[in-house]
DNA sequence: CAATGTCAAGAGCACTGCTCTCGTTTGTTG
DNA sequence: CAACAAACGAGAGCAGTGCTCTTGACATTG
């Protein structure tokens, strides 16, 4: 948040003016007050009027600080991703350097404890998008990148640590503009894992997200699965195989 | 609302009266504007109101047909549900018999389709739950699980007739909580399929609507993918070498 | 001390879901 | 056929929403 980035609470070292300390500090409490009432009423349901009466303010007050009910959104998108991704790093960094199943692992469920620990923060960030409400690009990229640009750093350090099985069952063929996809991935983020490896990743990330995104979202019945816990880890470990991570 | 079952549509055999077949024809006008609402606005910008000025009637007039806000979303619910699953049934159908990976990968690219060509009801049915709304189980439980037991069909199919491979992969241990939920699974259903097919099934279904959530709601970048379709097609073949399916 | 800028409050507009009442239309029945 | 009850559309109204604009109070700064 301190950097240079047109961060959403904004620059923290000019406290100059006693001003501009209680301006953000009434920011971080719309924020705060925000992420309370998303977590109580979800996304849609968000009201500037109730984190107005929140704060103890009449509701055209809030607006001095918070552009319009989108703004507020984005702070709170971008919270959110930066808290999901605190707790992935965390996680991830807690394991062997050179146990990238492991490290793997600790992501998708660093995920889903998240998830199942924010359900509306989630619902916001990975589920059906807010009508009318389009993320601005250039201030979430960053922070929405975070878990896969981690997830993908795993699978690249393991195949050059030699840590991949190269022969997944069966081989599957990469058409031409998917290898081209590939290709420009390799590219911008300096990967050395084949097209077959990145593809698997690329599977592999959005199942880890769906079967999260099931369980969060209620798909699986009410009672159809009393043992999500192994439920999910029993995924993970037959995903680590689709990519050929063993272990 | 006339009949004993309060049921959506209601009963088709019975339009005695030109009331009650009047009646019918508005409710099926207002479940058909919805829609039209529901694709342009999306679930949480549905408005009775706003049904209420495309039919040409005043707002209160509505609620003669449509109990609240939360029945029409209902009624939209089903609806849905049973647009895809006749999709899916289509799609599913018109492969042969005893290419049960070729079902499969018809199933899934139905669903993908039908994704894509109505966003905002597959994120009625499948994104984050709309807030305050709960869908009422006895009305959307069947209509509701058309795809998936249809998907354990084939499944369980092609594990009959000897089209799955037994040794997929790396064998990953059933712990016992998950096997008590397969347990139960396989009787309700009526399956002969084992613990491993089965748990592996479930990975890919919940895979398979991942990958799918993760295009529709804009989850990969902008343009970090241009070949959506073969992305796709490839993730299918390799999700049904997860469950040992051939060909 | 005075000018400047920031702030909260309140009124107001257009929208929402929903309820209630009031006449009118419509179909059924005595 | 006429009377009656059910169904219906219209309208007013309540409480809530996002958001804008004006007004007056206050603090900071030159």
């Amino acid at each position: 948040m301190t950097s240079a980035e047109p961060a959403a609470v904004e620059a923290r070292e000019k406290p100059s003016t006693p001003r501009e300390r209680a301006r953000t500090q009434t920011i971080a409490d719309i924020v705060r007050l925000g992420r309370e009432h998303l977590a109580v009423h979800g996304a849609a349901a968000l009201s500037l009027r109730a984190v107005a009466r929140d704060l103890g303010v009449v509701s055209s007050a809030v607006y001095r600080y918070v552009e319009n009910r989108d703004e507020l959104l984005t702070l709170l998108l971008i919270d959110a991703y930066n808290q999901l991704g605190d707790d992935v790093d965390e996680a991830v960094n807690a394991e062997a350097e050179d146990d990238f199943a492991a490290q793997f692992r600790a992501l998708a469920q660093a995920v889903r404890m998240w998830a199942i620990r924010e359900p509306a923060s989630y619902s916001l960030l990975f589920g059906s998008p807010v009508p009318g409400y389009q993320a601005p690009g250039e201030r979430t990229t960053v922070p929405g990148t975070r878990v896969i640009v981690r997830l993908v750093g795993i699978f690249d350090a393991a195949y050059r640590a030699g840590a991949l099985n190269a022969a997944v069952s069966p081989a599957v063929v990469i058409p031409d503009g998917l290898a081209a996809d590939l290709a420009t991935i390799r590219g911008e983020m300096n990967l050395a894992a084949p097209d077959a490896t990145l593809a698997r990743g690329v599977l592999v990330w959005t199942s880890v997200f769906g079967a999260i995104s099931f369980e969060v979202f209620g798909q699986y019945g009410r009672d159809t699965f009393a043992a999500r816990d192994e439920l999910f880890d029993h995924q993970l470990r037959v995903l680590q195989g689709v990519v050929g991570l063993q272990g």
